[in-house]
DNA sequence: CACTCGGGTTGACACAGATCAAAGGGGTAC
DNA sequence: GTACCCCTTTGATCTGTGTCAACCCGAGTG
């Protein structure tokens, strides 16, 4: 039944790469979480291939007809809305293992453009077949769900960020949330590469690249990072942590 | 097989009131859209009975195991996160036929609070007992993931207003997005009451209350709208919707 | 190897919105 | 029916961040 599911479904411009889910070892982070042997070998079938990207370009944009949903396999993409009179939100940074795409699902059409911000790969997946499998495979449905919901609790505490903290606050956050995310990943808490220009970073966290800029200059005379361009290292994440939750706080 | 559904699944302090999607006038904006009748008979078994609750009560609170979602039968709610040191902030509102809860998904435990802002009654559903269904019923499972995916998009609306926008385009685009919520519910789009304080709009905005405030009676001065307490009429839709593409927008 | 250009840093100044303060009014509870 | 309290409004002032501008640096490019 899911044998030829991969021929008709995704008008792919570069030529589509094997993956499969059960070789990958993003499988623990990404959507095949808790999936039997077998169950992965279906949701390898119904994978249609991969895709690469440059930097620099879309995966999708606002308004294309949405068919599904991706994983990043590599690399590292934004995605973004515009409003008519120009004004561009980031509304997030997705690394591997994450999923991208979801918000087309509501009117089969996506609203937000996802960037590659250097050079990536994606796993194509099938929203239609997606469901379908699901549908049999109970963890696999859960977990699809788990991972919208998942998208809806980062978004609550972007609104958080975005709605009630000052600018370092916000930059505070958002390193130890990279730093977090790249740990799970196996790579260092306290050093990595900004693959984001200031602006991206201003945009995601409603403020202008130069008080992004200024926060990261004061951040490094206060001695809690060392930046060099997009070289990030911590070097105080306790310190970093604190900033959050200020002992003066206003709870009394 | 979902005869005895109801009584192992919900302790509710309030008795359970009956309630059939097929018989709610709701059902074209809520959870059973799209179903056929047998279907909707069977959702109707499923949904947990309903429970009320007044003006102050919550419906569930942040750490709260999940179980169930709620579908808004009646009334006004407000849901919203809280850290350590104090801030809150209000990440939604919700009128009648719209979902709650889906935050708790991911973590098996509600990762905001819901409050009702008045008198009001929802519809528990048991979320385990609907992923059962909807693995059966495919028009059913494709529309939760809508309203998920829906919620997700709504999201990225809230960050682009708290990112980009300043307070009185803030103030114009709630002002204009609850005037459509109501109109699609058969209210009026240009005058209605507000449920919710100064406070909790300022919060969901990412304002402060007196900026609210003053953001209100400046439109009224404008000829905007005309305020008396928490009674809003909107008198010039065009303009308000006006304020939010400016004309001399960057876009050059 | 020099040129160019996008990204980043830093400074001076402006302003939107926060903060502090005070007073009035309407809704709710008793 | 009445009293109290919370919500709201408005004013005066303060401040964090935006805006504008200049300069620097490093990476590509011809």
């Amino acid at each position: 039944m899911h044998a030829n599911v991969k021929q008709n479904v995704i008008p792919i411009t570069a030529p589509g790469l094997k993956v499969a889910c059960s070789q990958c070892n993003l499988r623990e982070l990404c959507l095949p979480f808790g999936l039997s042997e077998s169950d992965m070998g279906r949701l390898d079938n119904l994978i249609g291939g991969g895709r690469k990207l440059k930097r620099g370009q879309h995966l999708y944009r606002a308004g294309d007809a949405f068919e599904s949903i991706f994983a990043v396999k590599a690399g590292f993409f934004k995605t973004d809305v515009l409003t008519e009179d120009g004004r561009d939100q980031v509304t997030g940074f997705q690394m591997a293992g994450e999923i991208l795409g979801m918000d087309g699902i509501s009117t089969e059409a996506h609203s937000c453009n996802a960037v590659a911000l250097e050079d990536s790969e994606v796993c194509l997946i099938p929203f239609t077949e997606l469901e379908m499998l699901s549908s049999e495979i109970r963890s696999l449905q859960h977990h699809l769900h788990k991972v919208m919901s998942r998208e809806i609790v980062r978004d609550h505490g972007v609104m958080m960020l975005l709605g009630t903290m000052r600018a370092e606050e916000r930059l505070a956050a958002f390193l130890l949330n990279l730093s977090q995310r790249f740990t799970a990943r196996g790579y260092s808490p306290a050093e990595f590469h900004l693959r984001m220009t200031r602006e991206e970073i201003g945009s995601y966290l409603g403020l202008k690249l130069e008080t992004v800029s200024r926060a990261f200059s004061r951040f490094q005379d206060e001695g809690l990072i060392s930046v060099q361009q997009k070289h990030i290292r911590i070097l105080d994440i306790p310190r970093m942590k604190a900033l959050l939750a200020p002992p003066d706080g206003r709870i009394g």
